[in-house]
DNA sequence: TACAAGTTAGTAAGCACTCACTTATAGGTA
DNA sequence: TACCTATAAGTGAGTGCTTACTAACTTGTA
């Protein structure tokens, strides 16, 4: 029945399968969590037998840090800050939380998949949503917080811990995407844009640190 | 082995065992998740066999929708603004704002059970996780939209559109508490108490949109 | 001593995982 | 072009273990 959806008739190359096979996996770990999925669930998705999840990979849980391995590296976690570089040296604090903002919501929705994940490991208490959180989560609060304190030293900004303040704005867009994705997935409470959203964060905060 | 902590050696009256299986449940549910949580682990935590526990509830959905329940309904969500009506009132931004976080951040500190049940309720999609949003989160956007919507016309407030707000302000505090159970347990990003992080973020938040 | 509290020893179904097996196909040979 | 064939892709029928849940039972105590 999901052979339609899920598979072509024909065989697949190695590589190929294993791609597919880490592309159903995640979706379904992300809506059922690790526990709550089977692998028969994921073969019969795949339309394929059980057994050849086996051959892909040992066990269950290599699959499962196949996933996240390939996510936290391949896709491009590694510098969220390339796209407002400009922005930062020239000081344009508007600039630099809003693409910030924009970024991070347009990501989330595109790949609301990894957040469910990242939420499913992080309770779990997986190792591998640590690595992600201290690789990325704390490269974050440096680098944002760096700017801020810069533009302190400036006069620009009043005087708050850094930090507090990254954790404020980042709790802006990472709750308004949570409520998205999990609570109020169609929109009832707030529908905007993710423009419109992004704005009305930065807008908040920077006038809640300005001078 | 966990006799000593979790049980008396003597029986228990039919109430208080149901009631210390709750409490066990809601512990393991909130750590593994409700599929990764067994009927004889709860069992072994509370020191009796399994079967006490299907004397109590009928399966285990029943367990676990009991635990919903008594925490949506009992555990006084009904009225999380009795403590700040006086502050609203007497229209006390700051006492408003900062008694809403500190209110939130404590009792998210001293039931983090609670909030790690909720997302794991939210990510499998369990009915009861939509029925608390409905009951309690509407709720809230409703009572402070109002708040700051009178605010404006006050012309206390600029004009943007208060649910947006209101979610700016409880993504402050709840992706907070989610770091502090979540991610950064031992908080070495950021070590605040709830007082100083509820000041933070309701200034932000005040100077972020006052006119 | 009646009855609620608790136990023991199950059951059927579901789980991750294995192994001996079949089949499609890429690529070399005639 | 047509035919091999080695090998990778895929299967079916299991294994032993764990799970939620049950029924017939024993035991403590108001």
């Amino acid at each position: 029945m999901d052979k339609f959806f899920e598979t072509t008739n024909t065989r697949m190359a190695g590589d190929e399968r294993r791609e597919q096979l880490c592309q159903i996996a995640m979706r379904l770990f992300s809506e059922r969590g690790f526990r709550g999925t089977t692998t028969k669930e994921i073969a019969n998705a795949a339309g394929v037998s059980e057994a050849v999840i086996f051959k892909h990979f040992s066990n269950k849980d290599e699959l499962y840090a196949a996933i996240l391995d390939h996510k936290a590296c391949d896709h491009g976690f590694d510098n969220p800050f390339a796209e407002i570089a400009d922005k930062i040296e020239r000081k344009d604090d508007f600039g630099v939380f809003y693409n910030m903002a924009l970024n991070a919501l347009d990501h989330h929705e595109e790949d609301s998949d990894f957040l469910r994940l990242m939420l499913h490991s992080a309770l779990e208490g997986h190792k591998l949503a640590e690595v992600f959180f201290e690789n990325f989560i704390t490269h974050i609060y440096d680098f944002l917080g760096g700017y801020i304190r810069q533009r302190q030293k400036d006069g620009a900004f009043r005087e708050v811990e850094p930090r507090v303040v990254v954790r404020a704005f980042i709790g802006m867009f990472v709750h308004h995407s949570l409520n998205n994705i999990l609570w109020d997935k169609e929109q009832k409470l707030i529908k905007i844009s993710n423009e419109e959203a992004a704005r009305e964060f930065a807008t908040i905060l920077l006038e809640g640190i300005k001078k």
